[in-house]
DNA sequence: ATCGGCTCGCGCAA
DNA sequence: TGCGCGAAGCCGAT
């Protein structure tokens, strides 16, 4: 077993089956077959069993937000796996609420053992638990969500800022960059599992569907210009790679394209973390070996890159990770009780402060508020499912002064974010919405009306410290 | 163009 | 107990 202890998680107590057909992975967040912890983990059971894996690959129509534009995404995946895994690969796709209900245990009675992904966002922890009480097996749930495996930390209380937790990571990381997940798990061709036919007959096995006849949200359609899929995500990754030096010029520049547009592979699992890093840390001629520990928690000098690639990696590092983090350590990390205590206080001591304007959830949708930044910002996360980075922060600022009340901003934020965001429903939108209402962040004065303390930002210094032309005429 | 002040909690040194 | 320091800001003073 080559995954280290501290990603293995048995959700249940059932012991293996030794008459076990095959290895059942469950493949329900990192949608990829390479740098997959998890995948490896199920491949090398088989291995040391002698039996076949066969990965099961579903889509359910009853999951929140679940829209065309999400589908579509996942169903390229499907494409990508389809074609590495063969015969070895189950997919499908719910038609109707309810009828995906019972596949994995039906499957798992033939498995020596099951084993999935420890993903802690969204609704997958409940999904994993149901499963490890419905299957008559063992479940083993692998976390391959990144760097510092999530369980490495203190249980009982999130890091509360990024500086925290980055001297955390300083001081972890080098154990765990020496056991890297293998690029390429699986080998070439893989053995034919045997499937009950009973099974592929009542749940069909394919990812071909007219999304139009499935009961989701059509009116989030899909988004041309980010095909789903595994190849597309490393086709990102080396175009990113090759143009980092831009990153670090253009990053605030909203028109010029130079962010990485990895988050929402990331998201879907279509890439991991790990194949980030390394990809980058290669292109400055390093390798993990090279990496400083002992850090104070500093960002300057910690990796040993280039300014740009040093930047880079702490957001898909320290920033991505703090939001698994807080996700694994804060149950209520959606809702206004989940926010810092200093920042309830500060927002709840200017609720009744006069809000010279006032929107509804409907209006803030459509786009429709006096402010014509804003505007264009909203239409981007409407067609093209993601906002850029810098504007993101103005965005969801300006919902926090243009609610009611800051429960219902934070509330407008996150079902706006969850429902057109690509890569929104991650524990990074937990971490990126509360950041907008004073998490990771810290007191910022002067005291300002319905702000109080927490940082407060304005279109028109955006647009003075942006070049905003080129959006505006592309968005507005 | 650049700088300090605004303001709080944490970890670490003493 | 004191001190340094922190995702991106804003504003007024120089």
């Amino acid at each position: 077993m080559t995954t280290p202890t501290l990603r293995l998680r048995h959700v249940n107590d059932r012991p293996a089956r030794p008459d076990g057909a095959y290895v059942l992975y469950w493949m329900n967040a990192y949608r990829r077959t390479r740098y997959n912890f998890a995948l490896q983990t199920a491949w090398e059971e088989a291995q040391s069993r002698g039996v076949p894996l066969l990965v099961l690959e579903a889509i359910g129509v009853d999951y929140g937000w679940a829209s065309d534009r999400f589908h579509a995404f996942v169903l390229d995946g499907m494409a990508d796996n389809a074609a590495r895994l063969g015969a070895a690969y189950y997919p499908y796709v719910e038609r109707a609420s309810g009828q995906g209900h019972g596949l994995l245990a039906a499957l798992a009675t033939r498995a020596a053992m099951v084993v999935t992904d420890d993903w802690p966002g969204f609704h997958l922890p409940k999904l994993v638990a149901a499963a490890g009480r419905a299957v008559d097996v063992a479940l083993v749930a692998v976390d391959s969500n990144g760097l510092l495996p999530v369980a490495d930390a203190p249980d009982d209380k999130a890091f509360p800022t990024a500086y925290a937790f980055r001297r955390h990571l300083q001081k972890r990381l080098s154990t765990h960059l020496s056991c890297l997940p293998t690029e390429e798990p699986l080998p070439q061709q893989l053995p034919t599992p045997e499937v009950d036919p009973s099974i592929e007959a009542r749940w069909p096995r394919t990812f071909e569907v007219d999304l139009a006849t499935l009961p989701i949200d059509h009116t989030v359609p899909r988004v041309t210009a980010f095909p789903g899929g595994e190849r597309a995500a490393r086709a990102r990754l080396q175009r990113f790679v090759a143009h980092l030096d831009v990153y670090g010029e253009d990053r605030d520049t909203p028109s010029a394209d130079a962010t990485s547009g990895l988050s929402a592979y990331l998201h879907f699992g279509h890439i991991s973390s790990h194949e980030i890093v390394l990809a980058v840390l290669a292109r400055g001629g390093w390798n993990p070996a090279t990496v400083q520990t002992g850090g104070k928690g500093s960002r300057e000098g910690w990796w040993g890159v280039s300014t740009a690639a040093e930047a880079y990696l702490d957001q898909v590092v320290t920033w991505r990770e703090l939001g698994f983090n807080l996700v694994t350590r804060t149950p209520d990390h959606v809702r206004w009780s989940g926010l810092p205590v200093w920042a309830r206080a500060t927002l709840d001591a200017h609720r009744d402060d006069p809000r010279p304007y006032v929107y509804t959830h409907a209006q803030l949708e459509r786009g429709e508020t006096h402010d014509a930044l804003w505007n264009a910002a909203q239409r981007q996360l409407r067609e093209e499912g993601r906002i850029h980075n810098y504007l993101r922060m103005l965005w969801g600022k300006k919902i926090l002064e243009w609610s009611a009340s800051p429960e219902e901003a934070l509330d407008i934020a996150f079902a706006l974010n969850d429902r057109w965001a690509l890569d929104g429903r991650d524990p990074n939108s937990s971490s990126s919405i509360g950041w907008i209402f004073g998490r990771h962040d810290r007191p910022w004065g002067p005291v300002r009306p319905i702000f109080g303390t927490i940082r407060w930002m304005s279109s028109a210094n955006t647009a003075k410290k942006l070049d905003v032309k080129g959006y505006l005429a592309r968005w507005g």
